[in-house]
DNA sequence: CCAAAACGGAACCGATCAGTACCGTTCGCG
DNA sequence: CGCGAACGGTACTGATCGGTTCCGTTTTGG
């Protein structure tokens, strides 16, 4: 743990809004969790608010970096990231993506945190368009859109099932998605 | 609006929670828009868990009979509860599955509220089975986990979009694994 | 070494939370 | 008609919410 004041935030907070919601977390807590004096939150941050998207953004960056350092580390093919979801899956303290549960919970669509969130999730569909073109497939951007839902798909069925085996599942349909040869529009448009 | 007073709780709250979460829509606001009286609300249930679990008891009822009537009124293609999902997607109030939301904001997986709504999920994923194989198609059950799991995907995918795009993609996934024939364990297992 | 910044702790604020108790009224049914 | 159940409204409880203020201590850098 951090000494200063500011990181001990962000990583109490982080811990406790993946864990229990960021509502249901009281700044109370937060402070009693990390030790922190009540006035030392609130000369970092101006509300709980902003400690919220401060902590969403702290954790983009560590997600992206960790998922690209997993893929990496598998080959680099765009199917592993199923692998990476499936290692987080069987964790104890799995709940979710943090980023999804944030815009559950912020109802409002244009909440500063919903929309941290939402940027989230588009950074993360980048990624994989970029894993896609380094392979060599074709419309890596449509393909990363779906790979992406599926993404999404295995971890909120992971979170019911309380089992990392929609990741495998979620890795066989991106498969036969793959090797399904080469479909230009698979959605709506043209 | 009917005039029981439990049942303009019910639909009162289905309404509130599913617009702005179940957290954040105290008690107070329900009987204020319901026009019921404070003490009728703990005449009809114990405390508001319980009033939680009767509208998602209610809810999944309704939902799963509205998506029996779509697909059967499209022709009983299993495929079609993609566009089913889409109809849903396009309406100026969605904001995504309940079921979900819920399981999302009671992170205890052992909550009342979290276990009625991962039920739906897994009678949802009976449904689809039982569509495939009324449609002959193999490896029933796992396929329609699959499906399920394309689903939830697309639902989220459209919160965070805002259009209803993610159902069409979802469906042409499905569609390339119904016809990339028949892979026995699209999975983990065997 | 000493000043200034950073900090932890506690008291306090108004608002809101779920839940209880009691009131008088309205309604349905015999 | 009349009686009892169902009901809406109000006042209240103790707990908790996010946020403010002040004070004394610790830490840090010139």
């Amino acid at each position: 743990m951090p000494r200063n004041a500011r990181e001990r935030l962000l990583a109490t907070a982080e811990e406790l809004f993946y864990a229990e919601g960021i509502k249901s977390v009281g700044v109370e807590r937060i402070l009693t969790v990390s030790g922190v004096g009540r006035a030392s939150l609130y000369r970092h941050f101006p509300g709980k608010d902003d400690l919220v998207v401060a902590v969403l953004r702290r954790r983009d960056e560590n997600w992206r970096a960790w998922m690209a350092e997993r893929v990496s580390a598998l080959g680099g093919d765009p199917l592993s990231v199923f692998d990476a979801l499936a290692e987080r899956f069987a964790r104890a303290d799995f709940r979710g993506c943090a980023f999804i549960n944030t815009m559950v919970e912020s109802a409002d669509p244009d909440s500063p945190a919903h929309l941290v969130a939402a940027e989230h999730k588009e950074r993360v569909v980048s990624y994989v368009a970029r894993l896609l073109e380094e392979s060599g497939h074709p419309h890596a951007d449509e393909t990363a859109r779906a790979i992406a839902l599926l993404m999404d798909g295995a971890i909120v069925t992971a979170v019911r099932e309380r089992t990392p085996a929609s990741a495998g599942r979620a890795r066989a349909v991106a498969a036969a998605l793959l090797a399904s040869g080469p479909s230009p529009n698979p959605g709506t448009a043209d």
